[in-house]
Order: C-alpha cells, then structure tokens, then sequence
DNA sequence: CTCAAGAGCCTTTTT
DNA sequence: GGCTCTTGAG
C-alpha cells in the first residue's frame, strides 16, 4: 500500500504530472494541500527529484507552515530542503542576499501599513500637498495599484503628464520612493516588486534561482496579481539544458474563491493560465471531502450567479445532512446574544469543544458585541483580525526601538520613539532636525548626533544628547555576539523607563499591555530558539514583519473563533454561523453601490467561501436594524440568502414577525436587475420612529427558539483585547466545591451551586446568582471560588 | 511642551 | 460609535 493509493482519480492525476504547466482547478475542501504535498513527496521518491530543486508558495504563514508539516511527514529525507514559503518572506530571503545590487542595505527594514502611512503624511507635508485634497488613503493605494502592476515612478510620471490630478500621485510616487530608499525600508509591495526588478538587471541573481527552483508550486493562485505573477513566470522560465523551456509551474487555486481584488489580485491570472502557457495540463478536483451536500448545493447554487467563471460543481458521497438555517433577528445584539447562547448550549448538553464553532463576519466591526456575549457566558475565543499583535501601540514603540538599534537610517522608526517616553522632545525640535537632516542629505537619526550645530534648537540639544547616547549604548552591546535580543528588549525595557511607567500606571489598560510586551519577549525567545539560520536582531524584525494574524490560530487551542470572511478562507469548522446577511453589510453598500458589476460577483465569491467553510452546519442570521458608525441602519436580508434555494434553508424570523421566504425574484432580499438603492430597505435613522417592513408568516423552525439560556441585555464591555484573553486554555480544574456552596465567580459575583453534571474530564456546573438567576458554566473555565 | 476637550472622519476585506 | 487629529489653555 503506497501513500497514493489514497487519492482519487483526478488527485492522482495531478501528483503524477511532472513535466510543463499544470493547472490544478481545486474547489473548496478538495484536497488540495494534499495533492500539493503528494506531488512532491512523488518528484522526490518516484522521479529522484532534489528537494533543493523544489520551491512551494503559499499566501500566508499558516498555510506555509501546515505545507511544510504535512510535507515533512510524508517525505522521509531531505524534506528540510524544500523551499517552503510565502510570497513576501520568498522575496525577502532573496533581497537579503542580492538587494545591494539595487542600492539598498541588505538590512533593510518593513514597512507596515501605518508605517506607510506616516511616511506619506511626511511626504504630503513636504511636497506642500493638502490630505483633504489628496487622501492619504488613496495615494497609499494608488501607489500600491501601480507597484503591483509593475509601473515605476518614472512611467507613472511619464503617463500621467497633462493630468494634474495624476501629476500630483506622480509626484508623491516618487518623493515617497525616494524617502523608503533613504530610510532603507521596503513596504510590502516593494518586497515583490524588488525583485522582479533585481531578475529583470541582475541576470546572475536571476539565473541562479531559476536553475535551483526546478520545480515551482503556487497555493491559492487565484489570488496572485500582476508583480506575483511577473515573479513567479519569470522563475518558472529557464531554459534547460536542452534550450527547452519547461515551465514546471504548477499552480492551484479555484477562481470561485478570488477574494482579493481590492489588493491587487487578478483573477485573469488564473482565468487565462492556459493562455499564457499553451502546454499547460488542465485538472479539475470537484469531489469534496468537507462538507454535506446540503452545505456544498447551497454553495454551488449561490455562485451559479456569477457570469466570469470557470464551470464546475462540487459533489460530495458526505451525505445530506442537516438543512442550512437563516434567522432574522430585530437587532444585532439579539443577533450575538442568540448566536452565542445556541453556541453555549451545543458545548453544554451535547459535549462539543469550543474550537468546532466559527462565527464569520463581513467587517472586523461586527466582532465586538460577539466579544461581550462570549465573555458574559464564559466561552473562550480568539479574534483573528483587527489590530493585529505587532501593530499594538506598546509593542511597535519597541520594535521602533529595536529598529533604530538595527537600521539608524528608518526614520519613521526614530520619530516614533524620540519622545517616548517623554523626553520634553516636541514638535518644533522634530521639525528643525528635520529640516536640518534633508539640507544636509543625512538622516534623522544622524541629524540628532549633530544635535549641538542645528541652529535654533535651544534647549531642545540637551535634550537629545541622553537619548543619542541610550541608542549608542544599545548598539554597541548589541556587538557582543554573547548579548542576546532577550537581553537587549529588557535592557529596552529597563534603560528607558517604560516598564516602570507602565506598571505606576496600574490600570487594567498598562496592565494588559505588560502582558503584550512579555508576549513580545517570548517571542524573542522562541524565536532565538527556533531559526534555522543564525538569529539576528534583522531577522527577528523581519518575521515579525511579515506575520498576519491568521498566522498565530492554533488549532490545538480550544476556542471559538471569529474571524472576517477574508481571514476564514481555508479553514474549514463543523459548525458555522455567518452573520450580519444584510444587504449593505453583505454584500457591502460599497460594492452595491459600485460602477463595476463585477464588484459584486467577489462579494459573492466572498459568501461562497463562508458556506464551504462548514462541514456538518451553517446558519445564517441577520438583523433588521444594527448601528453602522452610531448611525442605526435598517436592512433587507442578503440578496445571496435568496439565492439558496428554498428547500436547503430552514428559515425563522426571531420576532413574531415572519416573512414569507420567497423564490429568488422575491422583494424581501436585496438585489434585483436593476441598480439596487443604498440600503436593503431605503431607510436609515438616527432617533425618530420607524415602522418594521410588512412580513409575513413563516412555516419556518426557529433554531433559536426558547433558548432557556437567553440573557436580556449585556453588561460586560470588556477592556481586554483579544491577545490577553486568547491565552486562556482548558486546564483541570480544582474542584473544591459542591451541590449547595456558596462560590464566586468573577463576572456573575456570589452565587449557590444548585447542580454539577460530569461531562467528559469536566462539569457543568449550575449556579443560583442572586440577581442574575441561574447559570450553568463548565467547571474548567468558570473558575469558581469556594467561599 | 503637555494635556484635555472637541471636531471630523471613517471602514470592507490584508500580505 | 470610536479613533485620530486639531485646537487651545496651562
């Protein structure tokens, strides 16, 4: 019995393919991973392949990581070989190497999101240009627009002469180009766009990579846009030693799931494939592993509509399973609260674990009511999303430290930490050393060591000097091989007092940003741990740069997690509730409202990636009125809800109020032919009164309904962010307590346990709280004091 | 230079 | 509704 006798036809077809393009079309929950990860354990051990010849892209570091797993398990030898990576930690493996070429640094720093944007208010300011006029927003993506499609300053400048509006983004292009090289920083696109550029002059780099990535593979290829296409064509390119160009490139994706337009993606990459490769051999994986067919028809029906498709349509022998269910709720927080107590119920009488449960969401905003409702019942989650570990305040003061230790010449870094702590450094003395620095063509950093010589600083000077000396302090420790980052974070920590500052602070707030830093420090530590190669304070700074939050999502840690559409695609839960169906939350008024038709085809690809997240449920829930940016909106259910075919949806409305689930033309849902108004229903208010749509009965069963479990109202508004509560974890619970005892808890206060119920390694416990009735909690995570 | 209060803007999605 | 930036008083 080999390992390949496992996979189906189609699969196998695709892990035998060795030679030439290969298209692999691969629908959600297909097996994709695993044909990726057979057809390399195939070209080592059936065609002697080196694994130094192999190179895997993926999009994120989960799934870089995942690949690297499940390839290290089935690849006996050299596995380690393998090139597993993403996109943007490829290129910068790359561009440390070769980067001087292009005249930069090879410790050249990343640019994040906010990075970029001071840099551009910087630029804004200096070119004298108005942000009300010009947003920073827009000239952030524009730029990014251009980098991904491979125009330079230069052309951008050339093609936009007699335009002024585009003279203008031409112009902060290039000031905003110049500055990244001065500050020898790179931002997300320039790390792909690098180094197509460095292949495009550098033929030695170029030919060098081309002869050791023999093999190329390409994850969720649906998602690539022009520069990553550019990139990896380029690479896939060589001629060997025949003069034959091979173009072992073998890309997987599934158009359906192209979800990532607005960043550039283009889906003509893999809608055209075929065209750009002529040999290129075309497999379809249709059969799902995943989910039930109820689950994979809805999907299959919901994206019917879509005209720019490849055709396909996924089946399963998983069997019919439960119906999808779709409930409108009057608000959302009754929306939360019932999604969260129906949750609650499975985990309690049915034994389910936490992490079996998924709550996916159009925007980051809607996380936060779910967040209050699984605090109030006691339910550990994780937010993946949002504000992200590494762009917290506390933690990017001290990387911007570790920065201006690493690369003196990134001076968004320098500006940031200069008075922080305060250091009585203000804005006229940035401003003047500022200026100071660009007459002088030297940096910030190194404008400050000329301090004394900046004319009108005052007194600002021997403020300065301390903050000079701390940095060459630091730098000069960090010479010491034998001084680990570990120690140059504390001695961080220590010499500028922000520890200390943070601890006399002694709120709950400082309090939960401590626990971020000594995150932080783990991180250092594990990190100095764990690299393959040797660690160094460039390299630390450079994982933690590229990681996205999806990255950090165990699955061995047992929570509930919510996440945004985006973030869930490839992962997959039992049960799912996708929420806030409405049309202009989902689809978004942005998109509906749109000039481009085809904006809504990806909202709707969008919604077939939330359906096939599921394996054995999903429900679906609205709100007829939520708060949208304090204004309250009032919204028809999601045209896509009446795209699921009547006979796959039990539907229920959580008020007496029912409507009619009509076929596809009915009015209820959103979308028809013609340009649909702003809002589902044409209405939004602030105050005044308001009057529900007309609905009619339904015969449909209310998921919901007589949950005896509801709580009217909420209460805890929790200041903890995600990062501190997501540590939680099941532990055995000393159980000190019984049927009649008085115990505390940490929410609800004082209560009597009126019951214990032995589920598993664990108990359900009920408590009698004065005020707030009876509760029933698991024993492992209530955490009840005896009293 | 710092702090506090108010104005205004915003949000769709992220490596 | 909440975050960030601006404004004005110490």
């Amino acid at each position: 019995m080999s390992i390949y006798d496992t996979l189906n036809p189609q699969q196998l077809e695709a892990v035998k393919h060795n030679k030439g393009p290969l298209l692999i079309l691969a629908g959600a929950g297909s097996g994709k991973t695993r044909v990726l990860t057979h057809r390399i354990a195939y070209l080592i051990d059936e065609l002697d392949v080196n694994p130094w010849n192999i190179l895997a892209i993926t999009f994120t570091n989960k799934a870089a990581k995942e690949m690297r797993e499940r390839v290290d398990n089935i690849v006996g030898y050299g596995s380690e070989n393998i090139w597993v990576s993403t996109f943007h930690s490829t290129c910068v493996r790359i561009l440390r190497r070769y980067i001087d070429c292009l005249g930069y640094d090879k410790n050249f720093t990343i640019y994040d999101t906010d990075d970029q944007k001071t840099l551009i208010r910087d630029v804004c300011k200096y070119l004298n240009i108005d942000t009300k006029t010009y947003k920073e927003r827009s000239l952030l993506s524009a730029i990014s627009a251009a980098k991904n499609e491979l125009i330079t300053p230069e052309r951008y400048e050339r093609e936009s002469q007699g335009d002024l509006t585009k003279s203008k983004y031409a112009s902060v292009y290039k000031e905003y180009q110049k500055r990244l090289k001065q500050n020898n920083a790179l931002d997300f696109d320039d790390l792909i766009f690098k180094t197509v550029e460095l292949f495009e002059n550098h033929t030695d780099a170029l030919e060098y990579y081309q002869k050791r990535f023999k093999y190329i593979m390409v994850d969720e290829y649906q998602d690539t846009n022009t520069v990553q296409f550019k990139l990896i064509s380029t690479l896939a390119s060589r001629r060997n030693e025949d003069g034959i160009i091979e173009n072992n490139l073998c890309v997987v994706g599934d158009d359906d799931q192209s979800i990532y337009k607005f960043r550039g993606a283009n889906i003509y990459n893999i809608l055209n494939f075929e065209k750009q490769f002529p040999s290129t051999k075309v497999i379809k994986l249709e059969q799902n592993y995943r989910s039930t067919s109820t689950i994979l028809d809805a999907a299959n029906e919901v994206i019917h509509n879509n005209l720019g498709r490849k055709d396909k349509r996924l089946w399963t022998d998983n069997g019919e399973g439960e119906p999808l269910s779709f409930t409108q709720f009057d608000t959302e927080y009754e929306e939360a609260n019932e999604i969260v107590s129906d949750m609650y119920n499975l985990i309690l009488n049915d034994g389910h674990d936490y992490n079996e449960f998924a709550i996916l969401y159009r925007t980051n905003a809607q996380s936060r009511i779910f967040e209050e409702k699984l605090i109030l019942r006691n339910i550990p989650y994780k937010i993946v999303g949002g504000t992200n570990f590494y762009q917290r305040k506390e933690i990017k003061d001290i990387l911007a430290y570790l920065k201006t230790i690493d690369n003196g010449l990134d001076d968004i870094a320098v500006k940031r930490i200069i008075n922080i702590p305060r250091r009585g450094i203000g804005l006229t003395t940035i401003d003047r050393v500022t200026d100071y620095a660009i007459w002088n063509g030297m940096s910030f950093y190194e404008a400050l060591k000329h301090a004394e010589s900046i004319p009108g600083l005052g007194r600002g000077t021997s403020k300065i000097s301390p903050f000079v000396s701390l940095i060459e302090v630091l730098k000069s420790k960090m010479a010491n091989p034998a001084y680990s980052l570990e120690d140059l974070i504390n001695e961080v920590l220590e010499a500028t007092g922000y520890l200390s500052e943070l601890e006399a602070e002694d709120t709950e707030e400082a309090q939960g940003r401590i626990e971020n830093i000594n995150e932080l420090i783990n991180k250092v530590v594990s990190y100095e741990k764990t690299t393959e190669e040797e660690p160094s304070l460039s390299g630390f700074l450079e994982e933690v740069a590229l990681v996205a939050d999806i990255d950090n999502l165990e699955d061995s840690n047992n929570v509930v997690v919510l996440m945004t559409l985006h973030s869930a695609k490839g992962l997959e839960f039992p049960y799912v509730y996708l929420c806030g169906m409405e049309e202009g939350i989902f689809p978004s008024y942005m998109c509906i409202n749109s000039d481009d038709p085809t904006d809504i085809e990806e909202e709707r690809r969008l919604c077939y990636v939330g359906i096939t997240r599921a394996m054995k449920r999903l429900y679906l829930s609205a709100a007829r009125q939520r708060m949208v940016r304090g204004e309250t909106q009032f919204n028809r259910p999601s045209r896509f809800i009446g795209e699921i075919p009547r006979y796959l949806l039990s539907q229920s409305s959580s008020s007496g109020n029912r409507y009619s689930a009509g076929g596809n033309s009915s009015s209820q849902f959103g979308g028809s032919p013609a340009k649909t108004p702003y809002y589902g229903s044409g209405s939004t208010q602030k105050g005044g009164t308001w009057t529900p749509q007309e609905n009619t009965q339904s015969d449909g069963k209310d998921v919901f309904a007589n949950n005896p479990f509801i709580t009217k109202g909420f209460g805890g508004s929790s200041k903890l962010g995600p990062t501190t509560f997501d540590k939680i974890k099941p532990s055995p619970a000393v159980i000190d307590y019984g049927v009649g005892d008085t115990v505390k808890h940490i929410k609800f206060g004082v209560g009597i346990v009126s019951e214990m119920v032995k589920q598993g390694d664990d108990y359900v416990v009920s408590v009698d709280f004065d005020t707030l009735g009876t509760k029933k909690m698991k024993a492992s995570f209530a955490k009840l004091q005896k009293l």
